[in-house]
Order: structure tokens, then C-alpha cells, then sequence
DNA sequence: CATAATGTTGCGCAATGGGCAACACTCATT
DNA sequence: AATGAGTGTTGCCCATTGCGCAACATTATG
């Protein structure tokens, strides 16, 4: 998909200034008119003005009736567009669906955004303890099934553009230099699948294989995830293996997921 | 939520026409610069630079390198970021979850949107049929479990406005006349849970429930859905109060849904 | 080949975006 | 109670930039 921010090819400044908002709320939660302004370098009279302009389709909302703003549910309706008419158009459902109910544990599509991994689609497994909600994510490759799945088959240039900004541990088991990562990869290539084994958060387990299109590139990746108790490095072989088989279904038609 | 589009008090002109683009491609699916760009009645110039703004931020994709556009994957990200600080916020997960796998049918928390019910959180059923996604989607208030229950409450203005703009016939018992809309809506009242049995899709059954915040408000509806084979009439009353049951759990706090 | 249709981009004018300043409102302090 | 600080909104007016014209690039069709 597009970059986050491109150079200003063929763009109107307002326009990108408005959406720089959203990207602030997205960060910072909520917040309120002044300080947006001085994120965005402009007077407080005109960050009201770009704030007023999305209030009134819905991108924002106000906590309260004069103060604070945050992101809209808007947003929720355009984004429920996006991804049905994305399942509309690759059939995804049921494949994902299917291996849900085989694996008991939640299913997710996931593309590449730059140097990070966003959740594009998902069916919660039918496990009853609480998992919380993929779709829509952003996170980075170094730690997660998906990321591995989505950069190792990468060249050597775009693999070091989608390595993360900070190597931080962020779980008992997290990826933090270059050559590690890089063996990792490696596995991957030869196993067809990758395992994040708690690397991007403590008791937490995941399961990828790639999604590829007509000329066999990596396009997505479909990943299974559930708690450390449920997933097993005595299964990790098997489970590679089915979601493997998944993905292959999922496989050989044009790139839905666009990126 | 705010409405789709204000009189444009505190406004500015040219972000205003790029989120009607949005608008735009939300209904077309996909478009041309050209068509678009009669649809705003500017010039195609105009509305390919606030396509380039749209672009660089990942509002929007194009289909091919050069050509047609359509909503892009940024809006999955900021709608996560949306639907994760709701999680977050109101901790309702675990009650949506707990209630899927009680009634092993699909779960979701919609909210009023204008004269629309906007699907918000979802949790999908056990059950091996293919159902679609709501997530995000917008659908009328009259022939929905959920709009009944988003409805039944409002004073009698308000009430007039949440009517649909037409009284199509979309499935075998879909209602058509303010009359008997009004008498269902009685009817919702009087039970506390609202039916929808195959009035917006032929075998598609629903059953809601109010959610009320502090002020004993109506603020969101929480509804099961399923097929017509599996949700049958003698279930109803007993769906309905477990519905309602699980509704009362996510009543009594603000109103995290905010229309 | 020519033509039609589409999307992109340089240029320059004037419409509107944006800063100034005033206002409205809330909250905290004295 | 009054005052001050901090915040968001809005009228006014100037100058910046949004936008239409026109040229160009690309693709598809006959």
C-alpha cells in the first residue's frame, strides 16, 4: 500500500494537513485543538478549522461538546468497506473461517505496510478466553509470524527498508539484532512457515505461511494466533503445515491485498 | 455520531471535497478521476490533486499504476485504532465473546448513525456456515433487530428522522408502512428485545438488545444473528432475554459509542 | 496511422485558507 | 465574589495556495 507520507507529489496542502490529524489522534488517542496545532506548525484558529471539516463527515469526534477530539466511527464505516468488498473479491471467508474451526484458535490476513504489519481481516477462533482484536493493527516485523512471512522471500534491499525503526524486547523471546534475524528468515524460507514463538508479547503464539499471487510473490500473509497453553512447540510443525495449506488456497490469483 | 455532512460551519472547502471522495468511492467501489470529478463539479485537475493527498496518506489506492482508485488500507489502520480504544474503554469483549459461544451464533454492538445502524464490534460464531462480515458496515434502521432497538426508545422527532429514506421491500418480511413499524416498535418496548425474522435478507434472523449508559439511555444495541435454520421462532423469547441479559452487562457506564 | 478518453502537471489568477484578534467558556486561585 | 489562565470558536482581511486552463503522456480502439 501507499506510504505513510510521500513527498508531496500532486497534492493539495490542506488536504494532507487534515489528514496529518488523523495520523495524530491515531497516535496520541485523544486531543485537543492546540495542542494538533502545534503538532502541525499552524495557528489554533486553523487547526479548529481542518478539525471542524472532519467532525462534519464523521472522522472525529468530540469526547465532549466543546473540547477534545479523537477518531470517528467514520472511519469504522469506511474501513467495513474496505474489507468487505475485499472479502467480496477474494473469497476469503470461508478458507479463513475453515481453519479457525479446524485449529480452534483465531485467524488473520495481514499485508505489509512499509516497515510494519497491518491486520486486514479476521475470524476469531472459538476459544473462550479473551483475545483481543487484530484487525486494523499495525506492528512490526521483527517479532510477529506475519512480518517474517512478509519480508523473507524479500530482496535484500526491500528486507533491510522493513527491518523496525528500534530493536526493542518487547517479550522473553523477541528478534533483537540483524544476523539473528536474518537466520530466522532463513528458517522460514526453508520451512515455508513461520512460528513467533512470546517475541512480541509474553504467553503469545503465532503461526504464518505466505498468500501469493499469480507470479507467486508474497501479497499477505495468513497467520493463526492463540496463547502459549494452547499452542505448542510440539505442534508447531503440524500447525506450520495446515496453515500452509490455507494459504495455498488462498494462493495463485491476482493481488487483492494491494500493497 | 456526527452526521455524514453539516451545513459547513467551521469548515474548509477543499478537505471537505477530498472526504466526499471518500464518500464517493465508498459507494462506487471504484472510480476514475474524471467521474469523480464530476461528481464534485470541479475540474478534473482539481480532483486528481485531492486524489494525490488521499494517496499519500493511504486513504485511498489506485488499481494500477496509473488509473483507478478506490479506499485504500489506511482506513483498516486508523478504523483498528478506532475499535481497539473501544475494547479497551468499555471492556465489552469478554461479554460479546462469553455470549457467541453461549448461543454459538455471530455477536455485535451497532450504533445509530443518522438514519443508519453502523455495525461496530463483532465476534463471530462457532458455527461452520459462511457468514459475512459486519463490521463496519451501514444498513437502514427499519428491517434491522438492531435499528429497532436503537430506535424504540427515541422520542417521537427523533424517532421520525431514523426512518428510511425508502420503504423497499428487501426480504419476505420486511416492513413497508409507518404503521406497522410503530406497532413493532410497541412491541420492542413492551419485550426489551427486538426480532428481525428475514426483513432485511431472506433467512436471515436477528435478535437485539438495548445497551443503556448511566442515564438509562439507549446508546447501542448488542444483537445475535444467524440463519432462518438455526434461529427458530419457539428460540426467540428465550434468545431475546439472554441477549438482554448480556446487554444489562454492558449497561449502567458512558457512553462509550458515542453518536 | 488518427482519434478518443483518461490521468498528470506547469502556469498564473483570484478564491479561499489561514493568521490576527476578539470572544465565549471553563476551571482554579485568591 | 473577582481575576487570571487556558482552551476552543469565529469574524475579518490579506496573501498564499487551490483550482481551472491547457498542454502533455498514456492507453485503447478503429
Amino acid at each position: 500500500m501507499g506510504n505513510t507520507h510521500l513527498a508531496d507529489s500532486s497534492s493539495v496542502q490542506s488536504v494532507d494537513r487534515a489528514l496529518a490529524i488523523l495520523e495524530i489522534l491515531a497516535q496520541r488517542g485523544e486531543s485537543g485543538v492546540t495542542e494538533i496545532a502545534a503538532d502541525l506548525g499552524v495557528h489554533k484558529s486553523t487547526a479548529s478549522r481542518l478539525m471542524g471539516a472532519l467532525l462534519n463527515r464523521g472522522l472525529v469526534d468530540q469526547v465532549s461538546d466543546r473540547g477534545r477530539y479523537r477518531l470517528g466511527l467514520g472511519l469504522v464505516r469506511l474501513a467495513g468497506n474496505v474489507t468487505s468488498s475485499l472479502d467480496a473479491v477474494s473469497g476469503s471467508r470461508a478458507i479463513t473461517r475453515a481453519l479457525a474451526t479446524e485449529v480452534g484458535e483465531t485467524v488473520n490476513i495481514a499485508v505489509l505496510d512499509n516497515n510494519r504489519v497491518l491486520y486486514v481481516d479476521q475470524v476469531v477462533g472459538p476459544s473462550m478466553v479473551s483475545m483481543r482484536s487484530w484487525l486494523g493493527q499495525s506492528v512490526p516485523t521483527h517479532c510477529t509470524a506475519t512480518g517474517k512471512v512478509l519480508t523473507a522471500w524479500l530482496d535484500k534491499p526491500e528486507r533491510i527498508a522493513a527491518r523496525p525503526a528500534t530493536w526493542k524486547k518487547l517479550a522473553p523471546n523477541t528478534i533483537t539484532s540483524v544476523d539473528a534475524l536474518e537466520k530466522e528468515l532463513e528458517q522460514v524460507r526453508k520451512q515455508g512457515f513461520a512460528v513467533a514463538n512470546q517475541e512480541m508479547e509474553a504467553d503469545f503464539m503465532a503461526i504464518a505461511a505466505p498468500i501469493r499471487d499469480e507470479h507467486d510473490e508474497v501479497t499477505a500473509a495468513l497467520v493463526i494466533s492463540g496463547p502459549a497453553s494452547r499452542i505448542k512447540a510440539k505442534d508447531f510443525d503440524a500447525l506450520g503445515h495446515i496453515v500452509k495449506l490455507s494459504a495455498s488456497k488462498l494462493s495463485g490469483n491476482p493481488n487483492y491485498w494491494r500493497e
